[in-house]
DNA sequence: GTTACATTTGCAACAATGTTGCATTTGTAA
DNA sequence: TTACAAATGCAACATTGTTGCAAATGTAAC
């Protein structure tokens, strides 16, 4: 699946901005910060166009974001398999500080208040990667 | 329990920016933010001040942190039942947007990927809270 | 291949949030 | 009351994200 099919598939302008994104984002293993996609050229692109061409990627769903705990941001490649009332998990490995989604089917044993109802829930497990392991 | 009885058994000064964040987030149901915790007295303190104090609460563990994945970040009194091995979770309503801390014990079962050990969760309920429903 | 036009991009300027260094003030233990 | 570490205010800066507008670009139709 090349950058260009998957951006036809969702109806997006094949632009250079959204290739270049995509395009890191797919070769990497773990979600990466707006800095991280553009180490290998950081100049290449407006840092206004950076962030308008991340929302977009983010509201067609190609992409989406992962706000940790220490406020800081990552995005990484949606796949088509996840559900909206799939939980939306991601492990944040403490030692290197890389961040993966997860992929298994967590099920969650929530007790609510009386009255409140769970749409959508996001969970951010820390701990230690197997490759720092 | 007194502001300045609290303070006290966290070893920490009495001074009148800690006691005035830790009123404000005692009388309130819900998770504030930085504004929502200056509201009746705007510039009392200088912002500096106000980030320094509320680091140095949240470090002695008096209050904790929490940041939603909308990117705002708020504070909200710890009570002491909780355990370092719980899960941290909290309500975020969809509607009046106000968050509120889950009391409730509650279990995950995550299947995490080989190697990967857990140490903390953090987990965001978003959905409609007891009022909005 | 050209053309036309909406969309995307770059630039300038701004806004919100958070941090650092340093001088002054304040809380509290002695 | 005093002494001193700790907390505060101020100025300046850093990072992250946004808005308006003019110029450049992608693509569908010709």
């Amino acid at each position: 699946m090349t950058v260009e099919n998957i951006l036809r598939d969702y109806h997006l302008k094949s632009t250079t901005c959204r290739k270049f994104i995509l395009n890191e984002l797919l070769r990497s293993q773990t979600a990466l910060t707006e800095h991280e996609i553009k180490t290998s050229f950081p100049d290449l692109f407006d840092r206004v166009t950076f962030y308008r061409t991340l929302k977009t990627l983010e509201d067609a769903g190609v992409i989406h974001k992962i706000v940790l705990q220490d406020n800081t941001t990552r995005y990484a490649v949606s796949r088509k398999s996840f559900h909206e009332e799939d939980i939306h998990s991601h492990f944040h490995c403490c030692v290197c500080n890389e961040v993966f989604c997860i992929q298994s089917k967590s099920r969650i044993n929530m007790e609510l208040p009386q009255g409140f109802v769970q749409h959508r829930v996001s969970m951010i497990v820390e701990g230690v990667c197997a490759a720092c392991n």
